[in-house]
DNA sequence: CCAGAATTTCCCACAATCCCCCACAAGATC
DNA sequence: GATCTTGTGGGGGATTGTGGGAAATTCTGG
């Protein structure tokens, strides 16, 4: 279960280096390989790629011509690409995921249990600021009941 | 049960000491594993793990691109962290969730029932002024029928 | 189809950071 | 007043993050 938010760099050449000590998890989760796709947040999503699988064929199978469906797999599966880590645990984020996310030199690596979301600096301040913005409303459909 | 508030200071590299008091119940309850998240009031959680699990595979179970409830999951399970108790009784909260509950040295552990708060003074001395100005009206669904 | 150039990918080395452990000081208890 | 427990700080080794350089590959132009 990936979980915890980390502060990271990327470098010059867009390379993310992932905290050490998601690294084995991450890797022994997907045999080392990776992928990384769009969300509609306007983060990206980073999972190994046997979590990805059905969620795919999930998304491949809604209906072709509905607008909404449509939408969602342009995003889910045009955007998606395999990766992998490279000799020093680092990803490299291609140009057109960077700019889609709106990535700069400060990011943010979220778990969020089966995957990992990447957020920009500025777009992950504006998700905690959404949600103190909509305080004692958040009570979502499924978690009524939340007792923290 | 966990109840009862203490002051206590975090040192300079972010630990912060857990009361003797409560060292033995915590470390019991989670065998040593504990988790720290983040809390839509702007502080903190400490849990136990196993008390913990149950909350968050409710968490995860609730729909991805509802908005509300990706919120809900970005902030408790986004930031939350395993954490141990060192070979003194401290906690190490880093630097992400400190940020976040805008955590200086001065800080509040209040005991919860089957988990803790981490406050900031600021924000635990707001907590109070709020209590205060909503004053008589206090009558939260649920415990209309409270009896003191 | 070949040659040159730019880009990409891989790998290595250094520097900064983190984490664990130990030692001391302050307070509580007997 | 002495001893035990609790709270605090610091040091050093191991690990991690970052940058750069060289080789290989791809793309373009001749």
């Amino acid at each position: 279960m990936f979980q915890g938010a980390a502060a990271l760099n990327l470098d010059a050449k867009g390379r993310m280096a992932v905290p050490a000590r998601h690294r084995d998890a991450l890797v022994t989760a997907g045999e080392g390989r990776l992928v990384v796709t769009a969300h509609p947040h306007r983060c990206l999503l980073l999972y190994p790629q046997p979590a990805w699988e059905p969620i795919r064929a999930q998304i491949l199978a809604a209906p072709s011509l509905q607008v909404e469906s449509a939408m969602v797999r342009r995003l889910l599966v045009g955007f998606a690409e395999d990766v992998e880590l490279d000799g020093a645990g680092r990803l490299l984020i291609s140009p057109s995921l960077r700019q889609y996310a709106g990535l700069e030199k400060e990011i943010w690596l979220v778990g969020q249990g089966r995957h990992f979301e990447i957020w920009s600096a500025t777009g992950w301040q504006a998700q905690q600021d959404a949600i103190f913005a909509v305080g004692d409303k958040l009570l979502p459909p499924g978690l009524e009941n939340l007792a923290l």
